[in-house]
DNA sequence: CGGCCACGTTCACGGCCACGTAACAGAGAC
DNA sequence: GTCTCTGTTACGTGGCCGTGAACGTGGCCG
């Protein structure tokens, strides 16, 4: 993800729009205007006219910052806690050894059998258990900004979700 | 916890002490040192002579960053006395001990057992004595800004209430 | 086309258990 | 005495997890 020049104060509402959007973005701050607190950690700003070398400084500092941010794969730690950019979910027993099977094939599709098999290593309940701990599941992780999409008659997959950072609540 | 202010490259070291600590920094780069990479989200800067409005930005910028992101962490000291932000409650001795092994894993889960043990080293009254004494370190610790969650059939663990997130929307 | 099936989604329910909360009582400090 | 700290009993509530059933959708076939 590469990082967006504004110019400010004149594209003050391009700010808002790529602040929304998780967008990085330096903001080059003309002399007349004051300089703006910056709204998140994507962002930041330099008075222009400024040193070339000082303007690269800045875009590297946001690209770095956009990399351990953004860095999008989520965590499951070992007490059930899944976590995802600060963000934190707790997942019950069940849940959490389906979870698993996902992030191992994070992006990839794990079939029905894979997650039946980790979900319930000693044999799993009835057919539908798994579909409705797929929905209990899929609830759960919404507000952190991951989801599971079907592909039908394979399997499941774990994604996260592009923009949905600050929307969820 | 303010920023500080560091001289570069002439404090190179001090940067570094710093950044280990988790402190809060904002470099003031002379006009003849090249701007540095900043090492994570804590650090800033900015070239001397600066305008002192500009700085002021940089440093409030950092400090909202360090409120929202570094997780502001708690102090208990020897005598009960737990402090956050300048504001501090006085804890007694049970839940003291309780505290001290939530604090030891500040943002992880702590089982119940660990608890237990933690608050009485010789041996844990009632099964309940855990669950009413959480209670009441809860209500304890609430106005200072602190927040023990759940995680079910696993333990409990220690946040920060982020007063950041809600002011920011 | 109509009917059937395979697959998936979603809801409602019940049993079980972990946890939360209030209320009470004794010990001790001040 | 009054207040704080502590532990206990009792009860309520809500999470977890499996089941059954209703519903939707797309594919296949006669």
């Amino acid at each position: 993800m590469d990082v967006v020049l504004v110019r400010w104060p004149h594209e003050r509402e391009r700010r808002e729009l790529l602040a929304a959007e998780g967008q990085p973005r330096l903001l080059l701050v003309e002399a007349s205007a004051e300089a703006p607190i910056p709204e998140d950690v994507l962002e930041d700003w330099i008075r222009v006219p400024a040193d070339e070398g000082d303007v690269q400084v800045r875009i590297e500092g946001l690209r770095r910052r956009s990399g351990a941010f953004n860095a999008r794969v989520p965590d499951l730690d070992p007490d059930g806690l899944l976590r995802l950019d600060g963000q934190w979910v707790s997942l019950p027993p069940v849940e959490a050894r389906l979870m698993g099977a996902l992030l191992e094939r994070f992006g990839a599709v794990v079939s029905r059998e894979q997650l039946a098999k980790s979900g319930w290593p000693r044999g799993a309940p009835g057919r539908n258990a798994l579909d409705v701990h797929m929905l209990r599941l899929r609830r759960r992780i919404d507000p952190i900004g991951l989801a599971i999409k079907t592909v039908r008659s394979r399997g499941y997959l774990l994604e996260t979700v592009s923009t949905a950072v600050a929307a969820g609540s």
